[in-house]
This record gives C-alpha cells, sequence and structure tokens, in this order.
RNA sequence: GCCGGAGUGAUGAAAUUGGUAACCAUGCACGACUCAAAAUCGUGUGCCGUAAGGCUUGGGAGUUCAAGUCUCCCCUCCGGCACCA
C-alpha cells in the first residue's frame, strides 16, 4: 500500500518536471523585491564537482529557495571561469584543444550540477572564455587603458620557470608559483599592469561596510597594508660633489628623528650609480650588489639571517633635525620597492635598526620614553610649589628622576594610589564631569589598571596635566619599565629631542615632519597588479603596437579580438605568448596611421574573466553593454555571496577594484559588488585529512547520489556541521539523515483531514517554523536540518497529522531535499510545484506553551525541576520552588538568604 | 613578531547570548522482530562511584546567587601578514 522511497525514480522525474515547466527560470523585471543569491562559479576541472562544490551550491540553493518561497525575485545562476593554466595545462596533457577540453569538462559538471537539484536559472549560464563574453572583459581593459589605470611597464616581475609565465603577487604562495609550487624567479621583462594601488584606500575603507567574515576583511586589509608615515629628505654631503643631492625616506616614525643615526638604502636603489664617483669602495658596494642580485628574495629575507651591509665611504647625510652627520649604507634588509628603499635607522626604536647597529658599532640614542600608569606629566608651567607638594605629598613618593627634562616624575604606586588621585584632583587637578573611570586592585598595587584619561586642568598660576595612559592588554611588566637595555619600539614621550621633548608620540609626528621639511604620506604593501600571460590560454589584451603611434587601443568596434586557434599552445618560455607565432593573426594594419602593426601577444590572468561576471549573470546576452543600466540597477549589487577562503586576497580583491572602476565609468550603480558573504569550511576526507587523489579519500558526489540520493547527500551535507567550519566527511553518519528523510516519507499516509492537533504539537511546529526560517537566513543549516528532526520525532508520536501542518513541514525541508517533498506533496493531491508555494509563517502566539519548566537551583546547584502554569506570579513560584522536596532537603533547617526568580526560567535559593 | 578565528562526550556537534552543559545525529551496548543476518523498532549511553553523591566545556585566577558564555594571565591548533621601516 505504502509505495517506497525510491530516490532515483523520483529525482529524476522531478527534475524532468522542472525543466519541462522551466520553474527555475529568472523574471527581468518584476514589482517583487530582489535577492541576487551566487556562488563563486567553478573553475571547470577535469575532476569534476567534489564534495567542497557542492556544500557551498546546496547551501545557495537552500537559501536561494527559501527566499523565492519568501516572495522575492530570486537571482541565483552559475557559469563557468574556464579561462588560465589549469585548463591549459589540462588540455596539454590530454592532447586536446583548451577549448575542447573545456566543452568537455562543462557538460560533465553541468550534468552533475543538474543531478543535485539545484535551482539555477540554466538559461543566464555564461562562460568568460566564450567571445560574446569576453568582449566585454576585453572592454572594461579598454576602458582602464583609457583612464590611464592600464599601462606597460618594465620592472622585474615574478617569473615562473615552470609555468613560463609572469605573475602576480597575488599569484604567490610565500615565494613561489601558486599553481605548481616552483620558486619565482625576478625576471626583468615588457608587461601589463593595472595600477590597483590607485584604489587602495577605497578597497580598505570600504571593506567596513561590508557583512563579511572577519577574517576575510582582516586578511584585505592585511593584504592592503596601509602604514601612515612620512617622506623626509636628508641632504647628502660627498668630498666631491656639492652638497645638492637628497636622500628621501619613508618612516612610519618621525617622531623618532632625532634618534635616527645613520641611514640605509636598498641594494638596488637607483640614486647609487649616480653618486659612483663619490663612493670611495665603489668595488665593494659593486660586490655587493652583485651578490644581492643572485639571492632569491627567500634567501634574502629569511627569518633570524644576520643583517649585512656596506658603508659607503665618502657619503655622509645630514639629520633634518640636528644637523647630525650621519653614515650611509647599503644593506639588504631594506627593500627595495617599499617606501623609498631607503630609510633613516633608528636603533633605539627598532628592532632591525638595532641589529644592525650592533653588527657595525653605530651609535644608538634614545629618543622615546615608554609610558605607563606609573608616569605623571606635569608640564613646565605648573607652579613650583605644586611640584614641591607632588614630591612631598604622604605616603606616595614622587621622585623627580631626570633633571635635564624638567617635567617628568615618577610616581611609585603604593596602597595609597587612591588618596594620591584624589589629592591629586582635589589640589591640583579638575577632572572632566564624569571624571572617567578608573579602578583599582586592591591587593596588588602594581596591577593598577587605568582606563585613558586626561584632567587637563587650569589653576590661576598655569595648566597641569595628570594623564593617565593606562596599560594597554597584553603589555609585560617589563615594557613599562624604564630600563635603558631594552629596545622599545611602542608609542612614548620624547626626550632629547630638542624643543619636541615632553610630547607624545601620536602628536610628535606631525610636528617633527614639518620641522625636518617633509611630508606625510600612506604607503601600501599592495603592488600593482601584473596584468599580462605568456600563454595562450587567456583573453587576448586588445591592443596593437604601431612602431609610428606607440600603444594604440583596438577600437571599440573590433571588439572581441578573438583568440586565435593554434596548432601549438605550448608556452615558449621567451617571455613571447605562443600567439607570437600566429602571423595571420599578429600583423594587421594600426588602425591609426594604417601602417603594418603587430597585435599584443600577451593574455589575461585567469582572475580577469571572474572580476565581473556575476555582473552579465544580470544581462547574460546583451550585445550593446557589459550590462543594462536599467538591469544592473534592479539587481545589483549580489545580496549574498557564497564560496571558499582561498578566494580572499585574490578574487575577491580584483573584483572589488574591477567593480570600483566600473562605478567609476558609470557602469554599476553600487560601489560594493558583494554586500553579505559565507564561506564554505573545507569537507575534509574520513579521519580529517584533506582529500586528495594521491590518498585515494576523494568522494566522489555522482556515487553518493547514486547510493542515496541527491535528497539525502544535499541534508548530510548541510548537517554535517556548521557552514562555515572544516569538517570531515563520515560516510557512516550519512545514513541519519537518510532515515530521517525515510521517516518523513513514511510519515504520508498518517495524514488525517480529521486529525488531532495538541496544543503541545502545535507549539512545536511554530517552534519549528521559526527556528528554520531564522537558521537558513544565519546560514545555520546544521541546526536547522536538527530543528526538522526534532519535529518529525513529535509527529511520530501521534497517531495522525492534519495535511495542513504536514503540507506546512514539506515546505520548511523542500529547501534541503527538493525532489522527494515535490513527490510527496503532489500525492496529497496538489496539482502545483511545492517549489511555488508560500513559506510557512509562525504564530508568535502559538510558540510559548503555557506550562514552563522551572529549575531550581540551591547554592549554584541545580536540585530540581517542576513544570507550573505560565501565568502563575513571581511569589507563588518562589514558593513553590521552595517546597520541592530535594530543595527542602538542601536548605534543611536554614533560612534562605535570598531567593532570585529568572522569569520563566528558573529559581535560585542562596543559603 | 603583529592580526584574525577556534579549543565542549567515543565521533559530527548544540546551548534561546550570563540562567538546567551535551539538543539532534552517528557509533556503541542490550532488547524486540528473524532459522540467521541486514533493515526496522524500543531502551540505555559525559566521567568517577554499588549507591548517596561528586566531577566536567584547553589550563589557572577573578566577577556573580549563577560562567562554555564576562574580565585578567597562560597553553595548543588553524588562517592572513611579516626585515613593509
Amino acid at each position: 500500500m505504502t509505495k517506497s522511497y525510491d530516490h532515483k525514480k523520483i529525482e529524476s522525474k522531478w527534475r524532468r518536471e522542472w525543466e519541462k515547466a522551466e520553474v527555475f527560470k529568472t523574471a527581468d523585471v518584476s514589482d517583487k523585491p530582489k535577492c541576487y543569491v551566487l556562488d563563486m562559479f567553478p573553475y571547470p576541472s577535469g575532476e569534476g564537482l567534489h564534495t567542497g562544490h557542492t556544500r557551498i551550491y546546496t547551501a545557495s540553493d537552500v537559501y536561494s529557495r527559501m527566499k523565492r518561497m519568501q516572495g522575492l525575485n530570486v537571482l541565483h545562476p552559475t557559469g563557468w571561469d574556464a579561462f588560465g593554466l589549469p585548463a591549459e595545462q589540462y588540455a596539454i596533457k590530454n592532447k586536446i584543444h583548451p577549448s575542447a577540453a573545456v566543452k568537455k569538462n562543462t557538460d560533465r559538471f553541468r550534468e552533475q550540477m543538474k543531478s543535485l537539484g539545484f535551482s539555477y536559472d540554466w538559461e543566464r549560464e555564461i562562460n568568460t572564455t566564450d567571445k560574446k563574453y569576453y568582449k566585454w572583459t576585453q572592454w572594461a581593459f579598454l576602458k582602464m587603458l583609457e583612464k590611464g589605470l592600464a599601462y606597460e611597464s618594465y620592472e622585474p616581475i615574478n617569473w615562473c620557470p615552470s609555468c613560463k609565465t609572469g605573475l602576480a603577487n597575488e599569484d604567490l604562495e610565500g615565494n613561489a608559483c601558486e599553481r605548481c609550487g616552483t620558486t619565482v624567479e625576478k625576471k626583468p621583462m615588457r608587461q601589463w599592469v593595472l595600477r590597483i594601488t590607485d584604489y587602495a584606500d577605497r578597497l580598505l575603507s570600504g571593506l567596513d561596510t561590508l557583512n563579511w567574515p572577519e577574517s576575510i576583511k582582516e586578511a584585505q586589509r592585511n593584504w592592503i597594508g596601509k602604514s601612515e608615515g612620512a617622506l623626509i629628505k636628508f641632504k647628502v654631503k660627498s668630498k666631491k660633489k656639492k652638497d645638492d643631492d637628497e636622500l628621501e625616506v619613508f618612516t612610519t616614525r618621525p617622531d623618532t628623528l632625532f634618534g635616527a643615526t645613520y641611514c640605509v638604502m636598498s641594494p638596488e636603489h637607483k640614486l647609487l650609480d649616480e653618486w659612483k664617483d663619490s663612493i670611495e669602495n665603489w668595488s665593494e658596494v659593486e660586490a655587493y650588489r652583485e651578490e644581492m642580485k643572485k639571492k632569491t628574495e627567500i634567501e634574502r629575507t629569511a627569518e633570524g639571517k644576520e643583517k649585512t651591509g656596506v658603508r659607503l665611504l665618502g657619503i655622509t647625510a645630514k639629520n633634518p633635525a640636528n644637523g647630525e652627520e650621519l653614515p650611509v649604507f647599503i644593506a639588504d634588509y631594506v627593500l627595495a620597492h617599499y617606501g623609498t628603499g631607503a630609510i633613516m635607522a633608528v636603533p633605539a626604536h627598532d628592532t632591525r635598526d638595532y641589529e644592525f647597529a650592533k653588527k657595525f658599532g653605530l651609535n644608538i640614542k634614545k629618543v622615546i620614553q615608554p609610558l605607563s600608569s606609573k608616569w605623571l606629566i606635569v608640564e613646565k608651567s605648573l607652579p613650583a610649589e605644586c611640584v614641591q607638594n607632588l614630591i612631598t605629598f604622604g605616603d606616595v613618593e614622587v621622585k623627580e628622576i631626570d633633571k635635564d627634562w624638567g617635567k617628568f616624575f615618577t610616581v611609585s604606586i603604593s596602597e595609597k594610589e587612591d588618596e594620591f588621585i584624589d589629592w591629586l584632583k582635589k589640589n591640583l587637578l579638575k577632572t572632566s564631569d564624569d571624571g572617567g573611570s578608573w579602578y583599582a586592585n586592591s591587593d596588588d598595587s602594581r596591577k593598577v589598571v587605568f582606563s585613558e584619561i586626561e584632567f587637563d586642568v587650569s589653576t590661576d598660576e598655569g595648566i597641569a596635566s595628570y594623564k593617565d595612559y593606562g596599560r594597554k592588554k597584553g603589555v609585560p611588566e617589563e615594557e613599562l619599565d624604564v630600563d635603558d637595555s631594552k629596545i622599545f619600539i611602542g608609542y612614548g614621550i620624547l626626550v632629547n629631542s630638542g624643543k619636541f621633548d615632553g610630547i607624545k608620540s601620536e602628536d610628535a609626528k606631525k610636528a617633527i615632519t614639518e620641522f625636518a621639511g617633509g611630508k606625510l604620506k600612506t604607503t601600501y604593501r599592495l603592488r600593482e597588479w601584473v596584468f599580462s600571460r605568456q600563454r595562450y590560454w587567456g583573453e587576448p589584451i586588445p591592443v596593437i603596437h604601431c612602431e609610428r603611434c606607440g600603444v594604440v587601443p583596438v577600437p571599440e568596434k573590433d571588439l572581441p579580438v578573438i583568440l586565435p586557434d593554434v596548432e601549438f599552445y605550448e608556452p615558449s618560455g621567451t617571455g613571447e605568448s605562443p600567439l607570437a607565432n600566429i602571423h595571420d593573426w599578429v600583423n594587421v594594419k594600426c588602425p591609426v596611421c594604417r601602417s603594418d602593426a603587430k597585435r599584443e601577444t600577451n593574455t589575461m590572468p585567469q582572475w580577469a574573466g571572474s572580476s565581473w561576471y556575476y555582473l552579465r549573470f544580470i544581462d547574460p546576452r546583451n550585445q550593446d553593454a557589459l550590462v543594462s543600466k536599467e538591469k544592473e540597477k534592479y539587481w545589483s549589487p549580489v545580496d549574498m555571496y557564497v564560496g571558499g577562503v582561498e578566494h580572499a586576497t585574490r578574487h575577491l580583491i580584483y573584483a572589488r577594484f574591477w567593480h570600483k572602476f566600473l562605478f567609476d565609468i558609470g557602469v554599476v550603480n553600487y560601489e560594493e559588488p558583494f554586500i553579505q558573504l559565507k564561506n564554505v569550511g573545507l569537507v575534509l576526507g574520513e579521519g580529517g585529512i584533506k582529500m586528495s587523489k594521491r590518498l585515494g579519500n576523494v568522494i566522489n558526489p555522482d556515487t553518493v547520489v547514486e547510493i542515496y540520493g541527491a535528497d539525502t547527500l544535499r541534508v548530510y551535507e548541510m548537517f554535517m556541521g556548521p557552514f562555515e567550519q572544516s569538517t570531515a566527511w563520515n560516510t557512516e553518519s550519512m545514513i541519519g539523515p537518510r532515515r530521517f528523510l525515510e521517516k518523513v516519507w513514511k510519515l504520508a499516509p498518517k495524514v488525517k483531514s480529521d486529525a488531532l492537533v495538541t496544543a503541545s504539537l502545535e507549539t512545536a511546529y511554530h517552534q519549528t517554523i521559526k527556528r528554520v526560517s531564522e537558521n537558513i537566513e544565519d546560514f545555520k543549516f546544521n541546526t536547522a536540518v536538527s530543528g526538522m528532526m526534532i519535529f518529525l520525532n513529535e509527529l511520530e508520536k501521534v497517531e495522525s497529522v492534519t495535511k495542513e501542518m504536514y503540507e506546512g513541514f514539506l515546505k520548511l525541508l523542500t529547501p534541503f531535499a527538493p525532489h522527494m517533498t515535490e513527490e510527496l506533496w503532489h500525492d496529497l493531491g496538489n496539482d502545483t510545484f511545492i517549489y511555488h508555494e508560500t513559506w510557512p509563517i509562525f504564530d508568535p502566539s502559538k510558540i510559548v506553551s503555557d506550562r514552563m519548566a522551572i529549575a531550581v537551583q540551591v547554592n549554584g546547584k541545580v536540585r530540581a525541576t517542576f513544570e507550573i502554569g505560565r501565568e502563575i506570579g513571581e511569589e507563588e513560584v518562589k514558593m513553590t520552588a521552595l517546597t520541592q522536596p530535594e530543595v527542602r532537603k538542601w536548605v534543611g533547617e536554614n533560612q534562605p538568604k535570598k531567593v532570585i526568580y529568572v522569569k520563566d526560567k528558573l529559581v535560585s535559593v542562596v543559603v
């Protein structure tokens, strides 16, 4: 009588029906509010879909399906990111053309994705290698060229000798090629570069507006690496030359300028060649430079490596703050590409400078005094008797420690700290209204913790202030102590700095920079985006090189520049792409002067096409524009973006950069592309080890779908653990979700029109609606499934279920198990698609039952629980609690000191 | 070194945000059905203890009637950056 749950039959049946009825087709324009739910589209590898993909796609699919049922117009598309090295390598290895490989792989991916029942609108499928698509990638490049954001450069770049192509900084892992692990070399060559650093500040500040995981935002902040400092010029003197050379340094600590005792230039610094004649030991300098050229970046930057360098004899630099003549060195610890490639060295307040100074026996001059809660700062204008009073105050020892400074006193903190502060407040200082908050630990006077408060006070005679800089979390005791033998790299109070003595580091930065004739400057760690690859399988860069006209952009009307077919697409390794050999294609007429010219043969990196693909889904067939303004305005930005963390500092930075550029030229209406981002946790192999072909522990989704069904796989992947957390695959545990679905299936015959609904079942039902809806919204799919399991267990206890309740339950389940619920929905006599139904809404009045369970604690331990009507008042609940036998046993004859009632939850009795 | 995230039963994990730690699921044990096994169903299952009871969220302190959750110190693991001045 009951038909069995045959997942194969059901799943293929409903996939056909959905396709026939075009249920997943998205309306372009609608009165409904929109919701754009996007997966990071796959790179269609030869391996097919893996369990990591399916976890992402299931999550976004569950979310999309609920949003649709909640009445939103949902855009949920997918496509293929198919240009780039892996596809090309795969093609070379399998001796087929990359485009054939892409076709083969995407067909496989598409079929696998369909077999999982994802609700993608396949009519919007895009492929970055499609000329109709990459026409617009090239178009965007031309726009960047036009705005000066794309340019040719000849700087040495990272070159992977194995992949035979130049790479961007983002393509490295450590100092190796991210793809193949080969150590990269520095190779000077012509290349195309995008000025991403022009957007560094906006890429940074935009992060604050995004609902992204903190870890990703932090990774991007680190990657961009903003540091605020100053450019300061040192006059350079040499015996042979007149006093007109200048060495500009970048420093984040202009406040330590008085402590600069030497300067260091990177061995690659351009001024060195100009100074050749003035440098007395040029041969030594040259030898050092040669040595550095041979070393890899890794060797140069190895941790714990001893400092090396060479002093430039005959050259000195003048400290603009105090006029001191300083020696100048070249050393490899200064990097050519950061700041100005030269530094002022302050050995007293920088660990690297300190190491170098120790080794070369250079002066170390302390100019920053650490601050702590032990410091009292009294400004110069303080009347003498006040200082006297301070010094003589009771048990608090106030000692002048350096007469030269004239205004620093240590306050050794005693148990009379409070009195001392009271005295300060009364006699010397008037506090601001609230006085801030400070507190002291009474049993250890040294552990006094202050918040940062300043008392600024005017007395008749002058101004005094008690500044308390507090002790920051985690600052060890040593740093607070004044200890000249240790170097101090933090902020503090200036000493030995002429008229700047006594000023806080933070305040001194600007003042000293101005004093030294420098200027404040912000630098970034982010490097320009090296945008050309000497490989075949990428978008041709749409420019023409003409001897007469130089670089000429391909006219827009001639786009796309189609990637030609070639016989041999292996990289040449010469720095030319394989396209250089296709004479028919390379040789063209200059669009400007019609003379003979050549096409650019470099191609774009893999990341180009994925930097804007999400916009194309909005308007995938548009021939006249990247995206229509009207549609873009409706759909953009992406509301929910789901994918892996590996894209934190690659795709997600590049896409934000492109998007901001497109915003600037008016293509898009909003400055950030992805409002909310969710990261999937890794799916590890059984036992928590990484899945890999080599270990043979890769789970193939096809097999799982075959044995358990797509619905079970979907439920399992959502139930296996928190979405954003890594979890090990466990085939044994898959039986749980399968049993769950079987139980739902077997419940169908229990549906009766006259079924009785108890109040507690009704409550459970509404609680489940609430929980599942909220959990899906928050991407807490595991607890959503758990919630449904709990409710199912309730349903199993009763004789019969109403149709309404069962249908409601199926609706909650359908995002997770769309095929099975569709079948059950139709079995109930419905001829609509459950997919088109409305999401259940809970009744707030029904989510609380009229009974409540109260726990009773005696001295913090739970000793009894009881149930009582929700309407019962506090006093009565307390009385009931105290009369519980278990409670009486533990309270005994004692009179309770205190009885606390936490509404609807517990009674806490203190004896 | 700096920054971010995490640490809870045998296992995946949950905890209404300070209020009964371990929901749900897997596994395991026992039982029912079966000639038998699988499947299914039922009962039990944090640790110590026969029990009464005690202990338990990486470790240590603290605040509180009450701490997985808040504060301080420390340890371990994962991730980002790192001779970036």
